[in-house]
DNA sequence: GCCACCCCGGGACATTTGTCACCGCCGACC
DNA sequence: GGTCGGCGGTGACAAATGTCCCGGGGTGGC
């Protein structure tokens, strides 16, 4: 029986699932989760032996949880399921010691035979998202573009992302230019976009 | 029996909830769709009882799709799942014709229960959401004030805003201007976010 | 008829944004 | 030791953005 953590902040697609994976024979969901701190929780409670997490989720990324988990219970095999098959987040999983990799999409039947494909120490990655990973390249931003292309996307100004981030505006000026640069946008939403699009933030 | 048409775009939630509604005794999903334009095309063919739209679709919105069969299928009742819960969205629903709302939150159950009620001419709303939709009041923005905001969000310049709407470049930075007045906003991107979150574009 | 609102545009202006050159400091790598 | 890159900062400048005037036309309500 294959013990499983089911983390995924949708509530009716967590339900969904849970039923599903549940019907399957070798299936057993022990524990739910709908944020990450939740997740973590029930992971060292129940003690899984696959963790099935979402990335999207309300109070952080499952990319952080799956590095968490990778040293606090490392028996523990972990696949990460996500809405948007971006290129950097793939990475990045793979960074965090994640096993497997899936979008959500194609059928709940699939999802369950990557299960049991990962408890068997197995890669499970979609083909032609690798393939994208491989040809996009590796994130050509430093920290601290990120940080001030976070701030962007919401629509700070350059003061605002100044003081978040007890920078001076010059500063933080000089970064998205050069993040602009980097992404070859025209400016900082699109450069916010693409960095976004491609899992690099 | 009830017979549904099941419209979302996501794959794996599409598949999850056609194997669990299917397992209800009383329905019976006779078409799956990913996009509007299928979603038309099977609810002509398969004239279902009820349509279960989702709201963001990959070529268009499941509001639109409403409104549509209200005109070209009047004997189906539509109900309306969003993983969002914006105001703007129950109320452009209801202006669609629409019989019921649901965010995609809460267990399959209730799904199930609000598609029976909503054939029987029952509207069905999330109370909490209908109460938000009154308070946060009507769209302040005129059409074209969200077409400039539309092009916006992906940081489009005002100039490329300006060819795409073929208007001249002052007109649109009266707009945006506008829009940013109405909605209480600092920049176009602050106001573009806000009128997305409450559903207004 | 008047009023309000939307549509479309022009011009002027202050502010913000994006770019570039340059500075020092640090750590890593060869 | 030198070089490269990241980090933090300054100053200057052109371009884009946001705001405020103004104008005209249309439509719908009272």
């Amino acid at each position: 029986m294959i013990r499983l953590l089911l983390a995924e902040d949708q509530g009716m697609m967590r339900n969904a699932l849970a039923l599903l994976l549940n019907l399957e024979p070798d299936i057993d969901v022990v524990a739910e989760a709908g944020t990450t701190a939740e997740a973590l929780d029930a992971a060292l409670r129940a003690r899984p032996d696959v963790a099935l997490l979402d990335i999207e989720m309300p109070d952080g990324s499952g990319l952080d949880t799956a590095a968490t988990l990778r040293d606090e219970l490392p028996g523990c095999r972990v696949l990460i399921l996500t809405t948007f098959g971006r290129p950097g987040y793939l990475r990045r999983a793979m960074e965090a010691g994640a096993t497997g990799f899936l979008v959500k999409d194609g059928p709940v039947e699939h999802l369950a035979a990557a299960i049991r494909r990962v408890l068997a120490g197995e890669r499970v990655i979609d083909p032609a998202l690798a393939a994208a990973a491989l040809s996009a390249g590796p994130n050509p931003l430093s920290d601290r573009e990120r940080d001030v292309l976070h701030g962007a996307v919401d629509g700070a100004t350059v003061a605002d992302i100044a003081a978040r981030l007890h920078l001076s505006e010059s500063t933080v000026r000089n970064y998205l230019s050069a993040a602009i640069g980097k992404t070859n946008t025209r400016n900082r939403i699109e450069a916010a976009h693409r960095a976004r699009s491609n899992g690099w933030i």
